[in-house]
DNA sequence: CTTTTCACAGTCGCGCGGATGGGA
DNA sequence: TCCCATCCGCGCGACTGTGAAAAG
């Protein structure tokens, strides 16, 4: 790796030590780990992390698992010797030998030796394969040795919502953040071991592009000079798997830059090239309790990847579109919002533009105090309820979790899940094109148990950010902000909380009826939900482009009209699991439920 | 003409310090 | 009265997209 300072000189000393073995890149690092790393020996494997049975007590170590849907994830990432990627040694310079990312049986084609070679476009994203094991594996998340993770996109419906546009990202000499940013749920670590946990942004595609007559096109090739830092490494590396798979991993931090030069912050800063598209990867690589990365098998190293978290990187918006969205979408861009004030105060159900009180920026706090169970819908039903009804969190301990989780922007809370590269199947291309329809598949109850644990605790940082929640006008209900304006003790960032929807048990039962309505009258928010996507899109395409296609704010639909009325259903929906579990105790119902878990079967 | 850079305004969390209240 | 915890307000800084100017 070019970039990091950490980076280049632990993957200096990589080289250097046995082919297995790679000196850890964060552990070289001074950053300090939020939350510290190894401490989290106390939460051994004795813990109970997961709770699969219904309506059982979630423990506070429950790693945050909401629905599981998997899907088979299609595109395609240029694999041009420019590009940085983790197995591939042009960047990080024999990051990891051959023998780490060996191709196996399961088709982890994404390691495999041409794609190492990468000088011919390869398909990293395979069919979902493996016979179904991504059920499977959900039954029994928790990892024994040899397992392979599965991780969740979780903000996916925001991620699907700019891809629909061709997702851009703005590139800054002091760097700028990404939004939507990347943030998943991990599943199938092993407990005990320590994993590092970071992301990869790779081209895409060989093209350099541009944008004329309201859409992308390519515009010669791409510059493979590959310069710079294409690495960034959560904060938190190493730790444990526990560590990591009791909440969201979250890259709010992450930051894109097209400064080739830059020599500070390289470690939280990615250098890509304007007008280029990318492609993120995650990636977790199991260390060693010295912090050398232990790749001698398959399963300690994997990556996933996510279509719709292909960008362009640009240094200005093209797409007015794309401009809308991240304005809409986006809490700090809240000062661009023309019609704020109505968006607000306006009736919950006319509310067009997801409130920020289920913005992303709760991720953007602080990444330490993680150490906050993540129930079950936990984030869902926060990101549906202001959480100063709760606990005044202003000022309260910043803790990192799901609660204000992005993919509730869309009002859906699925998390989008995909097991490594090595479970891949087939290999089968679709360029960057999601087809949405997998994702609208049916519903399996198998996974029922995981989605009816019990809200046994609540975190409360972030939920301060958005006093205005949409979800004041259910003050009556939710009880009135000053009741609950006091401050949680910061020394207490673990410390089981009543759920919410325990104090305030009519109202939940009042959302989960309204919404048990909404959905017997729709049959499925998911489809629902794609329905007033794809509709909203092709009345988009038609007018935007062709008459205002560099406009400014202006949208067509209004601010998050594609995803009004099916996403504030699916918010609700989701709070009413909550309440379901943590509160009457009643499931939901499966008609209910089906509607908000939408399960991909695996052909 | 396209792309990049920069200053700007707006929002809001964080951190600090003073004010307040309760208990010893 | 003192100590401690909490509340509250203020200022700073991080962050956003805008829009004009500069650069290529």
């Amino acid at each position: 790796m070019l970039g990091g300072e950490g980076e280049s000189s632990t993957f200096t000393s990589a080289k250097e030590g046995a082919q297995d073995r790679r000196k850890s890149p964060a552990v070289d690092g001074d950053e300090s780990a939020a939350g510290g790393r190894y401490a989290e020996h106390a939460m051994g494997a004795d813990r109970s992390y997961y709770i699969p049975s219904a309506g059982s007590k979630q423990s506070p170590d429950t790693p945050n698992h909401c629905s599981f849907i998997p899907y088979t994830p299609s595109a395609t990432v240029y694999a041009a010797s420019g590009a940085g990627r983790y197995p591939s040694s042009l960047h990080l310079g024999s990051v990891l030998p051959p023998a780490g990312f060996a191709p196996s049986a399961a088709g982890r084609s994404h390691f495999s030796p041409a794609y190492q070679l990468g000088q011919s476009p390869g398909c990293i994203y395979p069919a979902y394969g493996s016979s179904g094991s991504a059920l499977g594996n959900i039954a029994v998340p928790a990892a024994g040795p040899g397992m392979k993770a599965q991780v969740y996109l979780c903000n996916r419906p925001l991620w699907l919502k700019f891809h629909r546009h061709q997702t851009e990202m703005i590139i800054t000499k002091q760097g700028r953040r990404m939004f939507p940013f990347l943030s998943f749920n991990i599943a199938g670590l092993n407990l005990t071991a320590h994993y590092n946990v970071f992301v990869e942004v790779v081209l895409a595609d060989p093209n350099h592009w541009r944008f004329q007559g309201g859409k992308w096109v390519t515009c010669g090739k791409a510059d493979n000079s590959g310069q710079g830092n294409k690495v960034y490494i959560h904060p938190e590396s190493p730790n444990t798997g526990a560590h990591w798979m009791r909440q969201e991993i979250s890259f709010s931090k992450l930051k894109l830059t097209n400064n080739k030069g830059t020599n500070h912050n390289t470690t939280q800063m990615i250098v890509l090239q304007s007008l280029h598209k990318y492609q993120p990867r995650l990636h977790i690589v199991e260390v060693m309790e010295d912090g050398v990365e232990d790749i001698s098998t398959e399963v300690k190293t994997q990556s996933f990847t996510f279509p719709e978290n292909q960008f362009i990187a640009v240094t200005a918006y093209q797409n007015t579109d794309i401009t809308q969205l991240k304005i809409d979408h986006n809490p700090f861009a809240k000062g661009f919002r023309d019609n704020y004030d109505s968006m607000y105060t306006a009736q919950e159900n006319d509310r067009l533009t997801p409130s920020p009180t289920d913005s992303p920026r709760a991720h953007q706090i602080v990444p330490g105090a993680r150490y906050t169970m993540q129930p079950l819908f936990q984030d869902q039903f926060v990101n549906n309820l202001p959480q100063n009804r709760f606990y005044n969190s202003e000022r309260a301990v910043p803790q990192t979790n799901s609660l204000l989780s992005p993919q509730t922007e869309d009002g859906t809370s699925q998390r989008w899940f995909v097991t490594s590269m090595q479970q891949g199947g087939n290999g089968t291309s679709t360029g960057n094109k999601l087809d949405l329809t997998p994702y609208e598949g049916e519903y399996s109850s198998s996974l029922l148990p995981y989605g009816i644990k019990s809200l046994s605790m609540q975190t409360s940082h972030a939920l301060s950010y958005y006093p205005d929640s949409p979800f004041t006008t259910m003050s009556a209900g939710w009880g009135s902000r000053a009741a609950y304006q006091r401050k949680v003790s910061p020394s207490l960032p673990w410390s089981p909380r009543p759920s919410p929807t325990t104090g305030f048990p009519e109202d939940s039962n009042k959302v989960k009826a309204q919404i048990e309505e909404e959905v017997n009258s729709s049959g499925s928010l998911i489809s629902s939900w794609a329905d007033a996507q794809s509709s909203a899109l092709s009345l988009d395409k038609a007018d935007s482009y062709s008459t205002a296609c560099k406009r400014r704010r202006l949208s067509l639909n209004g601010p998050g009209a594609e995803d009004s009325s099916s996403d504030i259903k699916c918010e609700d929906l989701a709070s009413v699991s909550i309440n379901s579990s943590s509160y009457s105790k009643d499931a939901p119902s499966a008609k209910g439920m089906a509607a908000y878990y939408s399960f991909y079967t695996n052909p």
